[in-house]
This record gives C-alpha cells, sequence and structure tokens, in this order.
DNA sequence: AATGAATGAGAATTCATTCAT
DNA sequence: TATGAATGAATTCTCATTCAT
C-alpha cells in the first residue's frame, strides 16, 4: 500500500464530493439544488454522497465548520499576538477573509449566504460557533481600550458589529458580481475599511 | 368607517394574508414553512391565499417592496436635506430601520433574512431595487465629502457599506435573539453605531 | 312588460352563456379552460354560470344536445322522405352537417371532439342518442337495401359507419384547420364523399 | 435469457410502467385518471413512474408514438410494394389496423381516442406524424389512380378520408363496446368496409 | 466502495362549486 | 338576477433518502 493507503482514496473521493457540493450551493443555493446536481458535479453516482455524508445537511455543516474553524484560528491567533496593535489584529482578520474569498469564492459565498445569515435553519444551528468569532474580534476592541489604544466610550460589541458587517457587506457586493474583486481591489477594500473604521468619517 | 366600501373588505383579506405571510415567513423562513401554514395563521381557506396572490414566491416580493419602498423614501428624504449634515442624515436612515425593526420585527427580518441576503433567489430579483438604497446611502456621504464636511481620503462606497453593513450586523444580533432590542438598546444602538463611524475607533 | 317579458331577458343571459362556453370549449377544449374562462367571454360574472347552469358538464351536455337534436330531425326527415332516393337522403344528411359546421364551426366541433368521441366521459353518457343518428342512417342504407336500390350484400351498419365515419373525417380535417373549408370546399366535399361511397372507387 | 443485461431489468420496469399507463388510460381516459393510478397498475412506487417518465404527458406520447409508428412503416410498406392492387393495399392497412385492436385493444383505443382525436392537446401536437398516415393512403389511391386502376374524377384525399375515417368508426363502436369484436367480427369488418368503398352502394 | 433504481412523503397550485351580499 | 369572494379537495411533480446488487 506504500505510501497511499487505501483510505486515503476514499478521503479523496469523499473530497471530490464535498468541493462539488461547494460549487453547487454557491452557484444554486443549498436550497435550490438537488443532489444528484453535486454528485454529477463531482462525477460520481448518486448513492456515494450517501456513503460518505450521511444527508444533504451534512455536506453543508461541513463546508462551514471546516471554514469558520480555520477563521476562528486565525483571529484567535490575532487576538493573542502581543506584538500587533488592535488596527493590526483586525487587518489581519479581515485579510484573511477577504484572501478566501480571493482563493475560494464558493466557500465563503457559502459559509456566508448560505449558513451564518439563516436565521431559521443553519445559522441557527451553528449559532454558538458563528458568536465565538463575534465575541473574540469585539475582545480585540476591548483589550485595546482596556490599554488606551482605542476611545474606551464606544461599547466594543458595537465596534466589533460594525467592523464585522462591514466586511460581510463587502463580501456581499462581490458575491453578487456587483465590484469586481480582483486582487488590488481586495488590497484596497481592507485598507480603505480598516480607515474608516480606525480614523472615522469625520474631517479632523 | 361606516362608509367603508365594498372593496375595502377584500382589501382587508388580502392585507390580512400579506401580515399572516410575513409572521410564518419570519418564524420559519421561507424555505421552511408551507402555503397552509400562511392561511392558517391568517384563518382563512387555503385557495384564498391565491385568490390574492398569485404564488407564494409574490407574497414575498410584496413583503419586501411594501417595506423597502419606505426605506428609500426615507433615505431619499434625508440625502435630499439640506439643512442636515451628514451625520444627521445616517442617524436619521439608522433611526428608520432600527425603528422599523421596534415597531414589526418580522418585517425587517423578513426583508433582511429572506431578501436581501439571498444571493440565489430574492436577493438576485430585487438587486437593482436594493442597490438603490446603497447608492443613495453612499451618495449622503461623497456629498457631504465633497462639501469638505468629511474626509475625502475615504471612498463613498465603502463607508456606504460600513454603515449599512454594521446596521445588519445589529439587527443580525436582534433577529437571531442574542442581544436584547428595546427601546433604549435600539436608542443606544443607533448612537454608538453612528458615533463609531464617524469618530472611528482611534483614541485622539 | 310588453312583447319580451322578464324571462325573456333571462334567457338571452343564459343564450350568451352557452355560446360563450362553446366559443371556449372550441378553442381551448373543455379540459383545459375553465369555467371563469367562460364567465370572462360571455362578459358576466363568474357565479352567474352557475345562476344559469347547474355545473360546467351541463353546459357541454346542453350545447350538444341542442345540436344533435336538430340533427337528429334532419336525419329522421330524410329517411321519412318518401321521394328521396338514399342517394339523395344521405346527401341531405351529410349537407346538414357540413353546413353546420359552415354556419357555426364551434358547435360542431364541440359536438364532435368534445362529446362524440369521448369513450370515457360525454360520449359514454350520451351514448344512445348518438347511436340514434347511426341507426337512422343504417336505416336509410338498409331500407334501399330492401327496395333493390342499393347492393343488398353490404351490411348496412357498415355502409353507415363509412359515410358517417368519413364526415367526421372531413370536419376533423377543417377542425384542425389543414383544409380550407369555404362554401366551394364544403359543397365539393359533399359531393365527392357520396360520389365515393355511392360509386365506390373502382373504374368501371 | 439468463444473459440479459442489467439494463433490461431496468427496461422491463419501464416497458411495465407504460404498459399499465396504456391500461389505466384506455379504462378511465387520461384526464380522468392519476398517476397514482397508473403506478398502482403497474404495482410500483409512485416516484418510479416519473424516475422514467419526465411527465403524465409522456407516458402517452410514447405510447402513441411507438403504435404509430408501427402503423406507418405497415402503411408505407403496403404503398411501395408493387405486386399488389390497390385494394389490397388498402386491405392491407385495415387489417392491421383492426388486427392490432383485437391483439392490444387498450393501445389502439388511446391512439385514437386520446391522442388523434384531440384536436387542443394531444392530437395538434402529433399532427405532423398523423397527417404523414393520411397523405401516404391518399397517395396509395392516387398512385392507382394515375395507372387507371381506380376511378380518377374523385380526389384521393377525399378518398382517404372516407377510407380512413371509416375504420375508426368501426374502431370506435368496437370501443364502445356495442358491436362485437371478435376475429371473425374484424375479418369481417375489413372485407364489408373494402368492399363498400370498393364497390360503391349502388346496385349495378 | 460504488451504483442508480426504488420509495413515498411532501408542497405548490388549480379550479369547480358554494355562498353571502 | 348578479357579483365575486371564499372554500378545500384533488393532483402533478419534486427530491431527500434508502436499498439491493
Amino acid at each position: 500500500m506504500a505510501t497511499r493507503p487505501a483510505s486515503s482514496a476514499a478521503a479523496d473521493k469523499r473530497r471530490l464530493i464535498l468541493d462539488a457540493a461547494i460549487r453547487v450551493f454557491a452557484a444554486r443555493g443549498f436550497n435550490n439544488c438537488r443532489v444528484s446536481d453535486i454528485a454529477d458535479e463531482a462525477g460520481v453516482a448518486y448513492g456515494l454522497v450517501y456513503h460518505y455524508f450521511k444527508s444533504k445537511d451534512r455536506l453543508l455543516d461541513e463546508a462551514f465548520l471546516e471554514r469558520w474553524g480555520l477563521m476562528l484560528e486565525v483571529i484567535e491567533g490575532a487576538r493573542t499576538d502581543e506584538a500587533l496593535t488592535a488596527r493590526e489584529k483586525l487587518t489581519k482578520v479581515a485579510t484573511f477573509i477577504v484572501e478566501s474569498y480571493g482563493r475560494e469564492p464558493e466557500v465563503m459565498q457559502v459559509v456566508i449566504v448560505e449558513v451564518t445569515r439563516q436565521a431559521n435553519t443553519f445559522g441557527r444551528r451553528h449559532w454558538a460557533t458563528i458568536q465565538d468569532a463575534h465575541h473574540q474580534i469585539a475582545r480585540i476592541v476591548s483589550d485595546a481600550q482596556a490599554r488606551g489604544e482605542l476611545r474606551s466610550e464606544l461599547p466594543a460589541e458595537v465596534a466589533g458589529m460594525v467592523f464585522y458587517g462591514a466586511i460581510e457587506q463587502v463580501l456581499t457586493a462581490w458575491i453578487f458580481g456587483l465590484v469586481p474583486s480582483g486582487p488590488d481591489d481586495r488590497a484596497a477594500a481592507v485598507r480603505d475599511l480598516v480607515e474608516t473604521i480606525f480614523g472615522g468619517l469625520d474631517a479632523r
């Protein structure tokens, strides 16, 4: 079995199906696609999807958890990195999200559109996990406020919402295809967004 | 009211059904409810829903358009009111949205969760209308930049996204029931959100 | 109440609806039209159709019986007219049917397409009435055979079927719009059809 | 048959469903039966009907095309067989149709009652195919007229209509169950019908 | 592991008919 | 007589999931 045991081939098949599911969910939406669309996209037989995944829901759950987990690690890493200012930390977070979209737009689209915003289904099911990210972001702000680095009169939770909501809004514009999302556009978006939130709109 | 014409009774029934649909969509989600749930909620026979509305989709379309239309009027009104500063204009917009939620949380939930964020279905169908609001908000910023009232180095579109995305994020937290949304909470949310965006996070 | 009592106005309304139903049945088919189509075509309110007719079925029943009754009278009249030869009798019958189509194609279309050929619904319900016509036609033949006017070795029932089936086939071609059905075409059709059946195809 | 490939099992199921559909259409009429009746008659699950056929319409389309295709082959074969007289050719056609009914009355009933006579639905959809048969029959006549075998003063199209209309009328009587349709009855029907049309009704 | 046939519970929509006014 | 709102049973088609091979 050399260096690639049988289970690895299986793992590859599983991956193939999950990736196909993400593309299909992004293209048609979770509620508007059929499991057979996913099998077709993956080039496997209908039943094989059910061999690897218990249900259609599970495909979306896994796609979400995988990516959101990475994001949580990045946010936590940024938050606990004492060498960084709050602005640098949030820039790091924004950059990760935006570059994730740059590399694999379908994944981020699915995560945001099909999961985090679904108040009645997946969003609620994964709410604790989603909240985790929001809390960490708020904590980046509140820690900086405690150090006197950021204004203390603003509630950290609201600041976090402004920051995260702004990123989602930018991604939404990209997802809907209304605004270019090339490498330069992405870098500019991070820069402008951070500068807006940290510097404020008011002229000095 | 004694003189209400006969057509009003019909209009009332129609209204009754549309309102019931909004409540059901908010409670279960558009994709997880049945037309019979709406009929039951309205207390009318199944077929009457189809007497007044061509399809289930149309119910959501109408709910969205009605409310978004009001919002557009308010945004346009704020934008063109020369007596107001940009901060006052955006405060007005934020207040309208937030108070709409306060009065009729289901409508705003449906508008945001079931329509504006659905990249593959309703969101795309109504995209022009949705964009209209975003453009007007950006214009409030760019007009103020032209007058030297706001910093010119920030792109107005990004500023608009930060503003609108922040409001949606706040509403999302309320919709998911994670944060109290009483009258005081709403007023505070508007104040904090506006102050954050205009003043910026940075300590002076 | 002069010469037109109130009941006459009512009778007119009834007629109006029945005629509209015939047009709609012809244009869309009994199974593919709605009662509301009939009301619209007649220019009356939905419910009025039910004031004058017990059901949608009844409309078709009446349309059929009215016309088929006329046809039966003509066939019986021809059959019992001792001054006529069998060829003249059947020419009379064919002419009546064909000219009925000429004057009111919708009625004949409805009678044939929607009633007499519906083996599972109306055709079966009215079978006795339909058969009546077929029997009379066969009798025209058998009487002539008894008189030595027509060949006796052919069963009269088959001869009748050839005659009536031929007429229906001609009407079918007209109904489907494949063949012109102007006055001259109709006269020619009767002549050719009768000559074919009486004279036979064989060269002498 | 032991070597039948796996695909045959599927083809058999498909056949099973199509045959069941034909029986149900014949017994209740296309418009008066439900897809579940077909599934029940075939002894399969509801959904399997849709696994093999796109819609209820398609079942009827296929039943019609399959049988009408056979008939077209027979008619064409008869028409181009130079060893036969026109009378022999049309006898062949009539025999095929009548014996088709003898073997599988439901199929012929469905073909005629549910398709070729439906001016507003299936009849119109398949009109070109239906016409094909009529044209070939007319051509059998006109070819014979050109050879001096049949009277030339009669239009071949009318002769064709008389012939085909007569056959349909005979089948109709059988379908409605008004006339016995045993083997002898069928043979007699063909003989009488052909003799009537070729020899004519007139006594010599 | 892999296939795709088989299952059957939905769910939207239609529309004949009834009924209150 | 006239209106059209109200009713709800009926029916097609969909599609997630299971299962035999």
